[in-house]
DNA sequence: CCGGGCTATTCAGTTTCACTAGGTACCGGT
DNA sequence: ACCGGTACCTAGTGAAACTGAATAGCCCGG
């Protein structure tokens, strides 16, 4: 992946996570596959595993521990009340970015 | 500012100031009052002058110093070959980064 | 005439986040 | 017995933006 790509997912992809679980509960397999498939072509396994395990911390979504029939148990995701919350902010924030990027690209350069 | 947009900035600023500078040139307090008339509303000056220096050392401006009749000289950037290229490339990811967030917005909740 | 206010730049230290590059564990089929 | 697929975790690295200064030139008012 481009390098320019991997700075601009800081603090992107975790909306990303996010908005997939609003969606439905999933685990980390899961969505590591679901991004690939989207076209986030190589984001790497630990990344996502990583970005879980904080958003489990600051409380944003709450985990359950299901069994699996292939492999080690799976840690299953959901968006709790706080996630929600947090979700609707990123989108905000991610608005104002998009049409402030979106100016730019159009019109600018007034003297 | 939110600690999100924050986040949310690396990567985008600098491709934000190189869009700012494919305009026309200017100087680092020039660019620090522009994004904050547009709503950036907090960015640290020290953000954006270190942001020019690494945009500086990897060739992508050309700099020169004018004096100012007020204050310190100026370095005056101007966007170059090499960093029209990579703006052009910016605009291609964020183009692409910003697909995939409409399609997550909207598409929700997918079985 | 000197101190405060505006212009303009620079720097040291910290935090956050994604990546690299592994490792652990469990199961089915060959 | 082993390999490939499922599923998770960790330690260390690097990039980018932030905090909170310091530095420096110029002009104006008291």
């Amino acid at each position: 992946m481009g390098k320019q790509e991997t700075e601009m997912l800081k603090g992107t992809l975790e909306g990303i996570v996010l908005a997939i679980l609003s969606g439905r509960p999933a685990h980390g397999y899961e969505i590591t596959a679901w991004l690939r498939e989207r076209g986030f072509s190589d984001i790497a396994e630990g990344t996502v595993y990583a970005l879980l395990i904080r958003i489990e911390q600051r409380g944003l979504v709450d985990v359950e521990k299901v069994p699996s029939e292939k492999g080690p148990p799976r840690k299953v995701y959901s968006l709790n009340g706080r996630g929600h919350t947090h979700l609707e902010e990123f989108w905000r924030t991610w608005t104002f970015l998009v049409e402030r990027l979106e100016q730019l690209r159009e019109g600018e350069s007034r003297p």
